[in-house]
RNA sequence: GGCGGCGUAGCUCAGCGUGGUUAGAGCGUCAGCCUUAUAAGCUGGAGAACGUUGGUUCAACUCCAACCGCCGCUACCA
């Protein structure tokens, strides 16, 4: 022992009438300060040393735990995170827990999503690049690197979390055996005829020169032009309308008003259609005549600026079928069609049709058998079809035609209208449609659609109106566009036949390609570069010939795969590969994921598996500001999930995530609400705290057993079941917040409010060894392993921290809070409950009373029959319980309600335990009730 | 435009499938108490037109309708 150690203990030498010394404080080294940014890193270090994760799972194997699968929705490895996907990491990692926690073999492979147009964009920016010059095996080579450092990066961010899963082997859509699933699996749907190529107007990115699939656009709001026209009849065109309307020609110039928002569009016209069943008429306005709908005729007929117009004559809009009028600046005629799209809420009822231009354009164009133009290139320039306007770009083209429009007189306004349009999602500029030739995925082909669908229903959904919404995007989702025209992802491996210009994709030549695909190991690069490097022959199937013409001569096609086809597939990449649990147990995503992952793996599982893919699907809301409004680094309201963390803490936030109703609609993040969540941690952290200070001194040896408790003991841990039993049923039903809230509350009312301030005289004031003593801490023992496992998935680090600040002999086997079992509740003992409630109840009137604190008062209780007996058997403990003096009696109330009546204590106030009681019973120790000085006379003689 | 979610105290949420006591909880806030959980703890108080407006009913936060606000999804706004 140190000198000043010595020294300190003499100048602290007690007064002979302070007990202080003599008193079971409360001691531990658990810090109050959290000190999450600082501690939390060491505990990640830690989880990884001991493989905290892996040797749980084993063991909840080798003892039989049912397989329990989250199959992760790979994020996409680019950039870092942000509190969007901090929650997702959160929510995915506590409901790992939850099971691990449970005994399952809760198996969770985390994955990344690495191919596509956001890396490879970034990384021609990165080496100043040109896609269509650049090399595409170095380019490739130059995307995976890419893709592999943002991995890391993110699974760095992810661990930091505090989040468990196989973080050493993760899944990756650009490993060899991934993307050969992906090649295997075109292969299967081609086999099967869902996958075909034809030409169809699909959305289509200027900017990034590749077709886009539904998943990859964003709506924005976006100011187009709002263009009024007229398309003039020429003299016998004219003639032959009018007659339709039952009209004599009298020389006046006829047109068909026209709206559109993409004046570019126009070159591409070749048609106008009308609603067939609405009705149109013929205005005569100044010296012109108009055909336009009739519930749109004023607003019409305002912009023309040459009065009121007078209505000469009217007809359905089938009347006016295939009848034509010229087109307003190329020597063509544009064809009066039909079509129940047209609506009559705005334009003219009458719609400019460009089928290269439109997916309905594009159907109505097919139904009439025109053209179908398509005059715009890959990157948005007209080509020589647009006459003049050969070489513009489509956007600069706009004013360009409206100007010629007006100069020609066939413009009747030009103005501005702003909507909610399609963006590319990767450099947010407007789509358009362009009619080109691309791979398919048929929702209508063999049922797939109704299986689909079908399947949907045999799905739990969480919530529960996922289900219906899940049921209508599968219905309404059209075919699936699955090929780009990019080079960063695993290839279509479809052959064109070089004598009739067919394209197929042979199924056993794909398969070919990816059983080579499999022989490359990881490090070797990219797999499917092997579709770039080697010669066709080397995948063809002998003899494989065109069923067009029988050719034998083909050319291979360098398309790609979207990549929401390689996520798609990840069921069957990770899980079947894997021989892990298939379907899935669960899948738990944004509500974003309908469209994307939720679908697009639905749809890949059910036309090859015919099978959901997926047991569970769990979505949550959308993280938005304290205000509720949409986060965005431009609105400055954005939060970053690293810095988030380093400000304040993981486990923080992981409580943020359960503080909050996530499933339903938005969830909110923000200061003020953080600040809040800030006070209930520290709650908590300090009971946790509390609970390790008053475990001070006890031993596995001397822990009582639960049948020798005190009988309030018992009753404690009869409230701590009830407590497991709800935390539980809310975990198991993913509802975090009510665990949240239960713990809390249990924190507040049951523990802070009541056993703990219940306990402190006995604790205290106790000989240390006294089996009284040791009955409390036994309690308070298994009120604190209760909570800290509760807690885990949750608060993993503090859980974790406190855990390991519980002394070896007590902690035994159970290494780290993972180690241990959520509990298992069989049934509650609702009279003990309704025993304790009433003592609850009682305490809290004794608390109440005005002006006299803890000890003053001695009590006398009355309480109807069925608590009678059961408060008899408390004995001491009931006057514990009030935390009084004494017990002046105990009766049976006449009126079927427990009272508790509370008088002045009778004795003085003893020094050490503050009990009023009868004193001076030792000569030694005056102030001291009769226990007291028996217990500080065992102690002054230390061995 | 359509579909969906959400809208209850300063904040986060319950309650509303079976409409009926003074609409609950935690946090915050204010006041009092304790000083043996002490950079803690206890008790008490204040605090809500249950988004708005109508309707059904003896009675609505709870059922119905419309509307408003926020968010998400979606569309053939040509």
């Amino acid at each position: 022992m140190r000198p000043d150690h010595a020294h300190d203990e003499s100048m602290s030498e007690p007064k002979p009438t302070d007990y202080r010394w003599s008193l079971n404080l409360p001691k531990t080294d658990f810090p109050m300060r959290a000190d999450l940014a600082k501690r939390e890193p060491d505990r990640v270090r830690w989880w990884a040393e001991h493989g905290t994760y892996l040797q749980r799972l084993a063991r909840n194997r080798a003892e039989g735990g049912a397989p329990f699968v989250l199959h992760d929705g790979p994020p996409y490895a680019n950039g870092d995170l942000h509190m969007g996907t901090f929650l997702n990491r959160v929510l995915k990692d506590t409901l790992v827990k939850i099971h691990l926690l449970d005994g399952e073999y809760s198996d969770f492979v985390p994955g990344w999503d690495m191919h596509g147009l956001p890396i490879e964009m970034e990384t021609l920016k990165h080496l100043k690049l040109d896609f269509r010059r650049a090399d595409p095996i170095e380019l490739r080579r130059a995307c995976r690197e890419r893709a592999l450092y943002w991995m890391n990066r993110q699974r760095e961010q992810m661990l930091r979390m505090g989040t468990f899963g196989r973080f050493d082997d993760p899944y990756m859509t650009l490993a060899p055996a991934f993307e050969a699933t992906i090649v295997e699996t075109l292969a299967d749907l081609a086999e099967s005829d869902y996958l075909y190529k034809g030409l169809r107007s699909t959305l289509w990115c200027v900017y990034d020169e590749t077709a886009l699939a539904e998943a990859e656009i964003e709506y924005k709001d976006h100011t187009s032009p709002s263009v009024y026209a007229r398309f003039r009849a020429s003299d016998a065109q004219r003639k032959a309308l009018l007659e339709a309307f039952g009209l004599d020609d009298d020389g006046t110039p006829l047109s068909v008003a026209i709206w559109t928002t993409t004046p570019w569009t126009l070159p591409a016209n070749v048609a106008i259609a009308l609603k067939p069943d609405a009705t149109y008429g013929v205005y005569r306005a100044g010296d012109e005549d108009v055909i336009v709908a009739q519930s749109l005729a004023s607003s019409v007929i305002a912009r023309l600026e040459k009065g009121e117009g007078t209505l000469r004559a009217e007809a359905p809009g089938s009347a006016l079928e295939r009848f034509a009028v010229r087109h307003p600046f190329l020597d063509r005629d544009s064809l009066i069609v039909l079509a129940d799209y047209v609506e009559l809420e705005t334009g003219t009822g009458a719609v400019h049709t460009a089928p290269g231009h439109g997916a309905d354009d594009f159907e109505t164009g097919v139904r009439y058998g025109l053209p179908i133009i398509n005059p715009v290139d890959a990157a948005g320039r007209f080509t020589a079809e647009a006459g003049p306007y050969a070489g513009m770009h489509i956007f600069e083209a706009n004013a360009r035609i409206v100007e010629d429009l007006r100069a020609s007189g066939a413009l009747i306004s030009a103005e501005s209208y702003e909507h909610s349009y399609p963006h590319c999602w990767r450099c947010k500029n407007p789509v358009i449609f362009r009619a080109t030739a691309q791979w398919f995925i048929g929702m209508d082909r063999h049922g797939l659609r109704e299986r689909a669908e079908r399947a949907v229903h045999t799905v739990r959904w969480l919530p529960e109106w996922g289900e219906n919404r899940m049921s209508q995007m599968v219905g309404n989702h059209p075919e699936w566009c699955v090929s780009r025209q990019r080079v960063w992802g695993t290839p279509i491996p479809a052959v064109v036949c070089t004598g009739c210009n067919e394209a197929r994709l042979d199924p056993l030549l794909a398969r070919s390609l990816a059983k080579a695909m499999r022989g490359r190991s990881f490090d070797e690069g990219n797999a499917s570069d092997l579709w770039w490097t080697e010669p066709l022959e080397t995948f063809a199937p002998p003899g494989m010939a065109c069923a067009g013409c029988g050719g034998t001569a083909f050319r291979k096609e360098h398309n790609i795969v979207d990549i929401w086809f390689e996520s798609g597939v990840t069921w069957r990449a990770v899980l079947v590969e894997r021989g892990m649990k298939f379907p899935a147990s669960a899948y738990l995503e944004g509500g974003d994921q309908y469209r994307g992952w939720f679908r697009s793996n639905l749809i890949t599982s059910v036309a090859t598996r015919d099978v959901a893919p997926y047991e569970q699907v769990i979505s949550y809301g959308w993280v938005v500001d304290q205000h509720g409004h949409a986060m965005h680094k431009s609105a400055g309201n954005y939060i970053a999930a690293d810095e988030a963390i380093e400000k304040y803490g993981a486990d923080l936030l992981r409580l943020w995530s359960a503080s909050t109703d996530v499933l339903n609609g938005d969830v909110r993040l923000g200061a003020a609400l953080l600040d809040n969540v800030a006070n209930v941690y520290k709650n908590l952290r300090f009971r946790l705290r509390y609970f390790l200070s008053s475990l001070d001194g006890l031993t596995r040896a001397s822990i009582v057993t639960r049948e020798r408790m005190e009988p309030i003991d018992r009753l404690a841990l009869g409230a701590l079941a009830a407590l497991s039993a709800r935390v539980t049923a809310a975990y198991r039903r993913f509802d975090l917040h009510d665990a949240y809230v239960a713990l809390q509350q249990f924190d507040k009312e049951d523990l802070s409010a009541f056993y703990v301030d219940v306990l402190k005289d006995r604790l205290y004031s106790s000989a240390p060894n006294a089996p009284r003593r040791r009955s409390a801490q036994s309690a308070l023992l298994e009120i604190f392993r209760t909570m800290c496992v509760l807690l885990a998935p949750i608060l993993s680090f503090t859980a974790e921290e406190a855990w390991q600040h519980l002394s070896d002999d007590l902690r035994g086997a159970d290494e780290s809070v993972f180690d241990l079992v959520l509990p298992r509740i069989a049934e509650l003992d609702e009279d003990a409950l309704a025993a304790w409630a009433l003592l609850k109840e009682l305490r809290a009137q004794v608390a109440a009373s005005e002006g006299v604190r803890d000890f003053q008062l001695d009590a006398k209780v009355d309480v109807q029959q069925p608590f009678y007996d059961r408060f008899v058997a408390l004995g001491d403990n009931l006057r514990e319980a009030l935390v009084v003096s004494s017990l002046r009696g105990l009766g049976l109330s006449s009126n079927g309600t427990a009272t508790v009546v509370v008088v002045p204590a009778a004795g003085e106030k003893c020094q050490r335990c503050w009990k009023y009681l009868p004193l001076n019973t030792d000569p030694d120790h005056p102030t001291l009730c009769e226990s007291c000085a028996t217990i500080v006379r065992g102690l002054e003689k230390p061995a």
